[in-house]
DNA sequence: GTCTATATTGTGATAGAC
DNA sequence: GTCTATCACAATATAGAC
């Protein structure tokens, strides 16, 4: 993690996320994260040189925050229904807080595979805990991506969905979301039932 | 949909959907469509006048295509367990032949929401065949959006899923989503199966 | 319709005063 | 450390010959 010296880096550092994580990298413009910081263009260069590594800055602190909650939930010493349950919650709740974020994990790690991988590699030890609670790894595998799927997606489309499908009313989409967490939770629990039954 | 005038014409717009579907708008230059059209850039702006022309285009016409097609198997006059078994096969394929296709929709549905609803809305007529197969607007809704999920996420995470969980072996996470599709089908039906035993 | 050359513009980056 | 002014360059777009 990188250390911050003074408080207009910090400032810096917190508008060029909120704009980073909206709107990718390209179609980003400099002056447009300095009037957010109420600096100028030229304090931007002057705490990080370039465009491409006060990006790189907010990408990794980013990721690395992420990586480290979700792993937090999964390693938790607790049984594996209660753990889904957990995990459900807690990672919808943060994508209340963050809804742009996953779109901009995954357009990076389209664009530039290696370091993203390389920074959760170096945090998450392939489910370690949960891999031992379910017994397979294929099973394993199956149930971190309908886990993910079922949670994020729903997030990803969110403008989408709450114009199409709830008349541009995003209050109720919201209640919806919510909703959604038992039913989540309640279907990855059922598969996992399914497959231990056998 | 945009009629096509001549040969050149319709080479540039292939050559464009390659780009745009990959890389978006922003990080993508007329050299580099041209180059793979075979063109002189400037032939480019002949057919197309300026670039976001270009891209609206190609836009319009791919997102059209595809929901037209998600569609037709939504309408189909089949039972819903088959309907899903069909839809989850048929869109797989698709995302295989297309992989890059979700996160392209996906992030200009993020950035100009308006013009991609009024191209989904003029199709789709909001599943009303599957909502009277289902019953319930609130079950249609969660069915869609968990089809959906499970189905498309898996692809827009393709290349950190393969290189994290399958250690780099793309052929062997390929096949692990091919298998998927019954796990996928299986899993909807039998929510669906819940909710209407209640 | 297609090319070369050039105009125009946007924006990342730097120099230098304060 | 912060500002203004300016550079440098890339990329879209156009003019005009053929």
């Amino acid at each position: 993690m990188t250390r911050i010296h003074s408080d207009t880096e910090e400032i810096i550092l917190l508008a060029a996320k909120e704009i980073f994580v909206r709107k990718g990298f390209d179609s980003v413009r400099m002056e447009e994260i300095a009037q957010l910081a109420g600096v100028n263009k030229s304090a931007l260069h002057y705490y990080f040189r370039s465009k491409k590594k006060l990006y790189d800055t907010v990408f990794e602190a980013e990721l690395l925050k992420f990586i480290t909650e979700l792993d937090l939930i999964l390693e938790q010493d607790i049984h594996l229904p209660h753990k889904i349950e957990e995990f459900v919650s807690t990672y919808i709740n943060f994508l209340f807080e963050n809804p742009h974020f996953p779109l901009f994990i995954l357009n990076e790690l389209n664009n530039n595979p290696e370091r993203g991988i390389r920074i959760i590699k170096e945090i998450n030890n392939k489910y370690s805990t949960v891999t031992k609670q379910i017994g397979s790894v294929s099973e394993m595998l199956n149930l971190t991506i309908n886990l993910l799927s079922l949670c994020t997606f729903p997030f990803i489309c969110g403008p989408f969905i709450s114009k199409v499908l709830f008349d541009n009313n995003v209050a109720n989409y919201n209640l919806f979301l919510h909703k959604r967490k038992e039913e989540v939770s309640n279907l990855i629990i059922q598969s996992f039932k399914t497959i231990n039954s056998n």
